[in-house]
DNA sequence: CTTGCCCACTCGTCTATACGAGTATGCGTG
DNA sequence: CACGCATACTCGTATAGACGAGTGGGCAAG
């Protein structure tokens, strides 16, 4: 095993950046440069302790800086480790094309079945409900909607939680009221009863999530969502669902084509 | 002004939650409840300690916690503060479109005149340079490249940091080159160069910000970035340019119009 | 050999204290 | 009245110590 200070240098007392930020900078940087890997354990905090000679508090304290930037994570008993990239999912703007509407499977268990991780869906709720102020008016003043909300998750591991909106109108009593909306989706149901689709906005933001959001994504510290909200519209122009998705952002990278017209 | 216990409840010495968290918890409530308001100063650190019987150090801990949720920051001898929305730019899917390209101005200084805030531009870099794996790959396997770098700020606010990169064949000795593209930008230049403009590619990402990112970009604790990678296509399918753009999420909505072919 | 316990090591939570540095306010001096 | 300084209040940094709780390995008993 290498010694820690060969990796980790010394401190630095003229200066005048905080002891424990000049700790965070050194561990950043040797975690930066490969001397620790991913999924590898830093050294203890007593380990830092007895190295920079500082107290266990200011030690800390420089590990929860590089938590905050997603870099690492604790495990109670065990120690402080180099956090995994975990594989990413790619979110392809065509992925609404009618064409991958044939399969009878979802559009997310044929992906990531192709990609080679087990997916998985839970927390299914289908259920009429109050429409929030935001849902009415993207969805032209209902009142009360039809809901479908849904978890994905990818070898055990949630990634994503979705939430669909639709008028009553269109929705109540038809198969996208079911739990199983059948091959292809509502989106095919839709277009069965009519409302041929026209096009998709999708609007994205990124923040820090809920702790609501933190427990049903299960997410590390220093992972942000990537917050997206879609509204398809009928040939008609009747928008006809909003669909609101709130993903694990180290988990996803959303994909799109623009024509230069 | 009210009095702290009738906003901020007790402790529950029972419960297993850890006392900071209470803290936060409550904290957290009253803010969404809207019992602080935005840009308002929370009580201070010695008032929360006196409030709950607890040390200081707890305090803080329950501040850092919403301070990693980015809910409230803290400013040295003022007081930790609601964080306060910032207007948010809203990017369309048609902004690149030709006939935004008319006027002299650039898109985001027009943009941002009609909305009402103070644009500028600075950190302006233009020069030619190795091109990185990634950068290379996405061109084409070029080996040096034009780069041109800028930052971007609404207000005196920094909310953006993007980079372009060109083959040096299509931009050396062009306008493209220069400090000043000149109207309907580098996009207009490469048309008159006769790259006729396809098609865009954009890949998103959300993530915490690297520490440059925070300094370049003066983001506060808790502000993930978006991370946007655009490549230009030309008619005959080549990718003319690669551009890498930093934005704070907590300024802006990417918006997207999908055809549902 | 297997089982179960103990112990060492890990991070989590919390207290108490000290000093430093940035900010704002009011008061006294000129 | 204007200026400058003292002062009180704010958060920032750091120390030293205590106890709790999760993990894993080694050792002893069966």
């Amino acid at each position: 095993m290498t010694s820690l200070p060969s990796i980790l240098g010394g401190l630095d007392p003229t200066s005048d950046r905080a002891v424990f930020r000049q700790i965070a900078d050194q561990l950043r940087e040797a975690i930066d440069r490969g001397r620790f890997k991913e999924g590898e354990k830093l050294p203890s905090e007593a380990e830092l302790v007895e190295h920079y000679g500082v107290s266990r508090m200011t030690v800390r304290n420089s590990f929860s800086i590089l938590q905050g930037e997603g870099l690492v994570h604790a495990e109670h008993g065990k120690g402080v480790f180099v956090r995994p990239r975990p594989p990413v999912r790619r979110l392809a703007s065509d992925r609404f094309a009618r064409r991958h509407r044939e399969q009878g499977k979802s559009a997310f268990i044929v992906e990531a079945d192709a990609a080679g991780s087990h997916p998985t869906v839970d927390s299914l709720e289908v259920k009429e409900e109050k429409a929030s102020q935001d849902i009415s008016t993207r969805l032209g003043s209902v009142r009360r909607v039809l809901a479908r909300r849904r978890r994905y998750l990818l070898d055990g591991r949630p990634v994503e939680f979705a939430a669909s909106y639709l008028p009553l109108d269109i929705a109540r009593g038809t198969q996208i009221a079911e739990p199983n909306p059948g091959p292809g989706g509502i989106y095919a149901r839709l277009e069965e009863l009519g409302h041929r689709l026209d096009h998709f906005e999708e609007e994205i933001r990124a923040r820090m999530p809920s702790p609501s959001e933190v427990k049903t994504l299960q997410l590390a510290a220093g992972v942000p969502v990537i917050h997206l909200i879609r509204t398809a519209f009928d040939a008609a122009g009747r928008a006809v669902e909003v669909c609101d998705t709130v993903m694990a952002a180290d988990a996803y990278v959303l994909s799109y084509q623009l024509p230069a017209t």
